[in-house]
DNA sequence: GTACAGTTTTGATATGGATCAAATCGGACG
DNA sequence: CGTCCGATTTGATCCATATCAAAACTGTAC
């Protein structure tokens, strides 16, 4: 079990942005060879969380962003009744924490899908950092204007589509941010639960398993468990009448 | 009709922070008193807006955010097949277009629900203020991490909660949005149409209607139109199970 | 391998709010 | 002051999806 640290790992606490696979997508992309040093100086190497871990809760002060290196993250508010909302699944690449900036605590909480490592990054030093770097900076705002689309779109699905349309948008969104990584657009496995699913889209466990069911009756889709084969996009995309814009920047 | 201008105001394209009444909610609470006039040098004085005036549409170029001076506003998504989702309502002080930077276009169309005036951020010179103000940048970074939170907020509430539930929330989102401005939290005039109500609430127009007359009837409201007296705060909060943290920052 | 707890699926029924239809109101304008 | 058109309200019916109930499956632990 015990695996022979690299000789040149010197601080395990330091994450490498240039070496990082994800750094096409992640913040690195906004930063310029020369000054990703300076990125690399401010972000920690978070550590190993096992499926169910929380990363942060709503009663966590807020402290940093996190950016997911590998697994998968569900963020969710939790009401005073206990009720949950889940509000956005994010992936290897994407970065959690966006929607508590300037707040005393965090404004969800974030677990872990699965077995899942994350980097972090303390938001006074990366404030103090996007002042320097404009092109980091103007990112910051990007990523965050565009959190604010999703979760617009969102509310656009949850408020005017089936749920036909709107499990046909997740899966189309999924399919996109794999595709995006570098993986099948086609053949992957979900990171959620059907109950987050169906959570996250408004709607009753039962529906969502029933909506699975029908596509793959249909041809559409191929669901075993968590294991998921598109199998014809196009007709997701006519289902889905909003093309899904949602979550594919 | 024809006003005197006053001698002073020379330049009339050029807004002033440092007199306006709203400095207190708007961009200017963030900065210093010193730098109040660097961001007076960037700030541009829009147009006013006659009701049913586009600020901007999903066609214009993204070029600037806007504060609302007077009047309001009201933000949706036009889909390809025409439909409109309503993503939100924007009172003096509050900052529009945050959901677009770092876009081609603008994400959402901006229309003004009455006479509208509005002072213009142009986004280039902002993010370069903000790259040199900390405090400002943190602003920003704070107040867009709010709408984010406040999407989320609304995405809870289309997916969990009833019309009655719906409407509470937002009759209280708006009262504390007034008191705010240091206006009666009981007593206002609704900007929207019961329609833009229902839009945006994920409701038919018939339920908005419905719900406002059986509020009546309970005696927790008083409705004539537009103009609304909140009679039982207290209830209105029982009925919004969620206590509304919805757009009370 | 067996058993248990959680997850997913399937079936039957109930309902909140949509939809359709029509009456009433309100206010802009000649 | 009356007319007209959009906004609002009220009433009657219908449907997508929730809810309730239970069976089937999955993986994990012993």
């Amino acid at each position: 079990m015990a695996q022979a640290i690299p000789f040149r790992q010197a601080s395990p606490l330091k994450a490498s942005c240039h070496q990082c696979s994800l750094s096409n997508l992640c913040l690195p992309l906004a930063v310029e060879e020369n000054d990703l040093d300076r990125l690399e100086d401010i972000v920690q190497q978070g550590r190993i969380f096992n499926r169910g871990e929380h990363i942060f809760d709503q009663s966590t002060p807020y402290r940093s962003c996190f950016a997911v290196k590998s697994g998968s993250i569900k963020t969710s508010i939790i009401t005073e009744s206990g009720e949950e909302q889940v509000t956005g699944f994010f992936m290897p690449g994407e970065l959690v924490g966006l929607d508590s900036i300037g707040s005393e605590h965090y404004a969800c909480t974030a677990k872990a899908l699965e077995r899942t490592s994350v980097c972090e990054f303390p938001i006074d030093k990366l404030e103090e950092l996007t002042g320097k770097l404009p092109e980091l900076q103007h990112h910051m705002y990007h990523l965050m204007s565009q959190e604010i689309q999703n979760s617009h779109q969102l509310a656009m699905l949850l408020s005017k589509n089936t749920a036909e349309e709107r499990i046909a948008a997740l899966l189309l969104s999924l399919s996109s941010r794999f595709q995006r990584r570098r993986m099948s657009p086609t053949n992957f496995s979900l990171p959620m639960a059907r109950n987050d699913i169906a959570n996250f889209l408004g709607l009753a466990v039962e529906t969502v398993s029933r909506v699975f069911t029908r596509f793959q009756n249909q041809g559409i889709i191929k669901a075993r468990g968590r294991e998921v084969e598109l199998l014809d996009i196009e007709a997701l995309q006519m289902v889905s009448r909003e093309f899904s814009r949602q979550c594919n920047n």
